[in-house]
DNA sequence: GCGCACTATGACAACGTTGTCCCCGAACGG
DNA sequence: CCGTTCGGGGACAACGTTGTCATAGTGCGC
């Protein structure tokens, strides 16, 4: 068994790390046939290499990729991912794709949480900019991406997920937003729903807004009209989302139905309804783990995390591989997902 | 609005990216006055930084972190994080919370997902020194790492989550697994019951293991002894947990309580139980989103992703500021959260 | 024995930045 | 008027690596 105590421990001395120079001088032989042994260039000896791999062996040396990096000027092997946050499992699924994209094209992923907020948006993607990655892949927290263009201009694809960019054209790659709650209200309009409620996130957030418009447009195409009474915009925690819903049924002309706008409002939704008597019918965007499995089960508009990090990975990868055709918009299909609390008759 | 096609679109020039010596000669002064206002070093008369930071905006300079880091050759400002797989809401709460205190510390995450394979392990971590990461957090997927031995000698700390470390003696945060499966054979031994099966992970995984001698000993306590024809261990999809449960639940003296090893294994296990008219109580590992909203609301063992990943980062970061004490092994405690599925008596 | 091709290796500069040292000119005291 | 101090700024080397070019040695055909 091996045993080394940390850095800086009592009795370790600690060691300045070896550079090719330190493995060239131990194995006898020039820096240059180091670096080339290193990256498995043609034209070393194999009695020399074999020397060099064992002085690189007695060393620990590691090259130092800041160097190399330096000294190639192209690519530093890692592509930037900025999120709204890891933690949150849709986007820890866009981030597992994406990782998965980069590592058969020999990729490193830094990845940052902007927690909705622009600044630390735009701070965490000039870093990146700063340790050169390859290309950028952003969730939008903000409307103004200006700051991006000389990175753009200097070679730096970026491509835009879930959101698009405010002020700049570039690769974005979104979900049918509009389209899934249309189709949440169509499904619940064809049970007979005619007070349909929505919950949505803030209006300034681009996928709220969207889904909103797909609501109303819904409601309009079936027939039973836009009221602004059924709507409720609004960041939501739990305990608002249950007032919401109490509003909602306490009004003189009770929602039967609720469409929710994200996984989040769904869930609270969900607790909030879980021990009242009566329920109204339920259709959230974005599916969740479980959301079989509850009681009744969650009829939800399901999107793939996993396509969407693809899908945009994909995207960036075509640009570094040379793609020069004008910026794509892909938008990525929804599908109803039926399982149960959607697909019940107005009570 | 401003306009500009990706990467190398017909009609952008594509731009050399500046650099200080661009700068400096827009500006019309030395490379080292460039340096000295991007690093706000204090001596350069205000007009002239005016001047310089004119420059820069125009040529769109950003330092080159690369160049830099040699040049310094101390820290990188970024910590390396080796996972299991950062899909998994448990992994990736860990990497929220470490992101956290990084960001407290000025520093960037690398991560990337082992999938429970040593040798991805490996490379992902090496990589990451080549990179030269101020440290390493990682979630071991095999036992040996004395590949770790030059780049702690070398001043890298290392610091080891959830699992410990095979054949290093090095910091190590681990959860109370042992107490935790014992706490659940006591609580189910409390309500009656006397055949309790237990369904883990493969057991050469450190936390299998130990939960399966927490079960054991949890038998022992309990006085009800520990039979192996109620263990079923092993990597579990969901099918192989469906065969599991119906063998147990089969047998001759059937299990009238399951302990599962983990939350994936769990949520398997309420999903086969789904339909089922006779249910096993149930305790699990890990919490997970819902547990409480499922009928019967899940018990389980709970322990929070968010502690192991901030313990685990402010480890690191004392290391880093040059904490020398002999290596440290944290242990977080756990607790069983009560919530119906565990308190029910033998049918 | 001579030129030639070819293999194995090395010398050197350069990547973009920062630390060290040095210099110029203005202000100031005697 | 001279020496000293100090604020502002520049020259230069160095970080560790790799691309370019050069060179020594070897084998081969004639």
């Amino acid at each position: 068994m091996t045993t080394l105590s940390p850095n800086g421990a009592a009795g370790v001395r600690k060691v300045r790390r070896a550079t090719m120079n330190d493995v060239a001088r131990l194995a006898g032989v020039s820096i240059k046939t180091v670096s080339r042994v290193v990256n498995d260039e043609a034209g070393v000896h194999p009695a020399t290499a074999e020397r060099v791999l064992a002085a690189i062996d007695q060393l620990g040396f590691r090259r130092n990729l800041s160097a190399r990096n330096l000294r190639r000027g192209s690519s530093t092997g890692t592509v930037g991912l900025v999120l709204e946050d890891v933690g949150n499992p849709f986007y820890s699924g866009v981030t597992r794709a994406v990782e998965e994209i980069a590592r058969l094209r020999g990729r490193q992923v830094i990845t940052g949480s902007s927690d909705e907020d622009p600044a630390r948006e735009r701070e965490l993607s000039l870093e990146f900019c700063s340790r050169r990655v390859d290309g950028l892949l952003i969730v939008p927290a903000g409307l103004q991406h200006g700051y991006l263009v000389p990175e753009m201009r200097a070679g730096t694809p970026v491509v835009f997920l879930d959101r698009p960019a405010g002020d700049v054209v570039a690769d974005t790659v979104l979900v049918d937003n509009i389209g899934g709650t249309a189709a949440a209200v169509a499904h619940l309009a064809s049970f007979g729903h005619r007070r349909i409620a929505f919950l949505g996130d803030a209006p300034d957030i681009f996928t709220a807004n969207e889904r909103l418009r797909g609501y109303r447009e819904g409601c309009v195409r079936a027939g039973i009209g836009y009221h602004e009474s059924l709507v409720v915009m609004g960041p939501h925690d739990e305990e608002s989302v249950r007032k919401a819903l109490q509003g909602l049924q306490n009004a003189a002309d009770p929602a039967t139905a609720v469409v929710t706008g994200n996984n989040r409002i769904t869930v609270h939704a969900v607790r909030a309804l879980a021990g009242s008597a009566v329920r109204p019918a339920l259709v959230g965007f974005d599916d969740f783990e479980l959301a079989d499995l509850l009681s009744p089960p969650v009829t939800v508009i399901a999107h793939d995390a996993s396509a969407l990090g693809k899908a945009a990975a994909d995207l960036l990868f075509a640009r570094l591989d040379g793609d020069g055709s004008p910026p794509r918009r892909v938008v990525l299909p929804v599908r109803l997902v039926a399982r149960g609390s959607g697909e019940v008759r107005p009570s």
